[in-house]
RNA sequence: GCGCCCGUGGCUCAACUGGAUAGAGUAUCGGACUUCGGAUCCGACGGUUAUAGGUUCGAAUCCUAUCGGGCGCACCA
């Protein structure tokens, strides 16, 4: 809808037109300061600029009126031309919102190490990544979704240690001096007990056999990651493993030549070339890489399958990493201008006003399983889509099992429900319904129908600002305003029953698409 | 100490990225059921946008300083 009001409004005023919508809906359906920024280069005041190029417009298919008020040029678009966008929707479900963009874009999220079920934390970036992933491929983009694993390293090793000594202590009953850092959880125990019954006990007191044991939990870890993604609706299309990227590393360090040097028996890479405080060390002095190493070749992988862009969904407590991977890409002979970092916060979580402190590493942490078990998917996936991903997010679970309007996604649901209802209940059909012209609407049906008719707008907006809140806030509001609509009107016997009933289509399929956009399937009935 | 992010009604968050009178929810108080789902709706209360300067037609938004908070500053990932 904005894009074809822009496009007139282009051939216009011969520029882009940047377009609003005005803060009071008596102005109209759209607005442009245009004049102020006229007003410059005209050396006229931004009222006179603004009457002019409104008086200019004669008769238009798509505007009612074109009107100038302190120095904003107010639009508002004709009956005949938002009924024609409405029937092309409600015709044409799947292109509704999608637009012509096909970049091919890597996104990688989550990339959770593989030594633990994921955390509340994790769930935050995943479902970040997920609704964007969901956004971006509705408007058409070419984006595949990829996990990174981090199955070498330290962790791996930790991982190991961990699950001999938690199997020596629950499964063979054994005393244990536990170290300073371990992992701890149910999944270990359970884990021990396989162990066991495929290794023999053996395998839990054989320190040499430490890695053995890794290799093979971890593999039984990143199932119970891939189980937790699944069941709110998250899944990818590729799994890179670190342990797989370190065959090519010769190669890439040959890409980078100058870009590393040796000193103290080490191999660094010159990151402070590129905006980073200082070089890095990438091959320790026993010859191991670091875990950068396996970052640039993971990087230098992306960039060779020849994407048009690259996003990588970071916890925020990574943000000091941004820097030398960018380095990396550079001197791997890539453009790092097409590497986006989006970083997810912390999440602290509260249960009836009880705050919860998560660590990792340390016992307390709160499983995203638990959560998403707790208040269901739905509701996890849209409180944690409701807030800027780079900032703090803090919730009350016990809200978000409520059944009323203080639950977002119960109020926006209930909405949608209520649609299905009324329609069952009426005795128009279908067709009679669709025929239906939206013409002769009074003020709050136009004004709903405006609001329905924003989708794409704001899947558009909320995707290339990254900012995917946009979307929740969109959808509490347009439940908010058919909620009022209803409460005002009453459909069934009404003379225009069947122009109103197709004005709730048109909501329908916006909260069904919108929510759809959050990995949400729309209820028809509570 | 250095770097990044952030300070908006009691609380949780918006504000179209520099635009019109800073908006929602929640909490508190008050109201609306002979009604298609009251699982809803309406009203009231609540703000010097942390503070002080600056930039311009115009600032919560940009710049500077101060105060306060979070995260990072590994040859861990």
């Amino acid at each position: 809808m904005k894009q074809r009001v822009q496009a007139q409004l282009r051939d216009r005023f011969q520029r882009d037109v940047v377009l609003e919508k005005p803060k009071d809906r008596s102005f109209g359906h759209y607005a442009t300061p245009i004049a102020f920024s006229l007003a410059k280069e005209l050396r006229k005041s931004p009222m006179i600029i603004a009457d002019e190029l409104a008086s200019s417009f004669g008769e238009s298919d798509i505007f009612s009126a074109v009107e100038a008020v302190k120095g904003y040029i107010n639009f508002r678009l004709s009956e005949s031309f938002l009924d024609e966008y409405a029937s092309w929707a409600l015709g044409n479900e799947d292109e509704f919102g999608s637009s012509d963009a096909n970049d091919k874009i890597l996104l990688e999220f989550v990339s959770a190490n593989p030594t633990g079920p994921l955390h509340i934390g994790h769930a935050r970036g995943a479902v970040y990544g997920d609704t964007l992933l969901r956004l971006g491929r509705r408007l058409g983009y070419d984006i595949r979704a990829e996990y990174y694993v981090n199955d070498a390293g330290n962790q791996i090793d930790l991982l190991g240690l961990s699950l001999q000594l938690e199997g020596q202590s629950s499964v063979l009953n054994m005393t244990v001096e536990w170290p300073e850092k371990y992992y701890r959880g149910e999944y270990l125990t359970i884990l021990a007990e396989e162990a066991v019954q495929k290794f023999g006990t053996a395998i839990l007191t054989d320190e040499s056999r430490q890695t053995e044991l890794a290799l093979w939990a971890k593999d039984g870890v990143m199932e119970l990651i891939v189980e937790d993604l699944a069941a709110v609706n998250i899944h990818f299309d590729t799994f890179v493993r670190e342990s797989t990227l370190y065959d090519d590393w010769e190669r890439v360090l040959e890409k980078i030549g100058e870009g590393v040097y040796e000193e103290e028996g080490k191999l660094w890479i010159r990151s402070s070339d590129h905006a980073d405080e200082k070089d890095r060390v990438v091959v320790r002095e026993d010859k191991r890489p670091t875990y950068l190493a396996g970052d640039i070749v993971y990087h230098n992988r992306k960039y060779e399958q020849g994407f048009d862009h690259y996003i990588n969904i970071w916890g925020a407590d990574h943000h000091g990493y941004i820097a030398r991977v960018k380095a990396a890409v550079e001197f791997s002979g890539h453009d790092s201008k097409k590497l986006e970092v989006l970083l997810s916060q912390m999440v602290s979580l509260l249960k009836e006003g009880q705050p919860y402190k998560m660590s990792k590493r340390a016992g307390n942490v709160i499983l995203m399983s638990d959560i998403s078990e707790e208040i269901g998917s739905d509701a996890l996936r849209f409180i944690f889509a409701s807030k800027k991903s780079d900032t703090p997010l803090e919730f009350d679970v016990e809200v978000l099992k409520k059944q009323d309007s203080s639950n977002p996604i119960f109020y926006v649901n209930y909405a949608h429900a209520r649609i299905q209802t009324i329609l069952a209940k009426s005795d128009l059909d279908l067709d009679e319904v669709m025929a239906a012209r939206l013409l002769g609407l009074n003020e709050d049906a136009d004004a709903l129908l405006f609001e329905a008719l924003l989708l794409p707008e704001v899947i558009d907006d909320a995707f290339h600002s990254r900012q995917v809140q946009k979307l929740p806030d969109y959808l509490k509001s347009l439940s908010a305003r058919l909620h009022k609509f209803y409460y005002d009107h009453r459909i069934i016997g009404n003379e225009d029953e069947a122009k109103m009933l197709k004005l709730f289509l048109v909501v329908a399929l916006s909260l069904r698409t919108g929510l759809s956009m959050m990995g949400i399937t729309a209820k028809d009935s509570m």
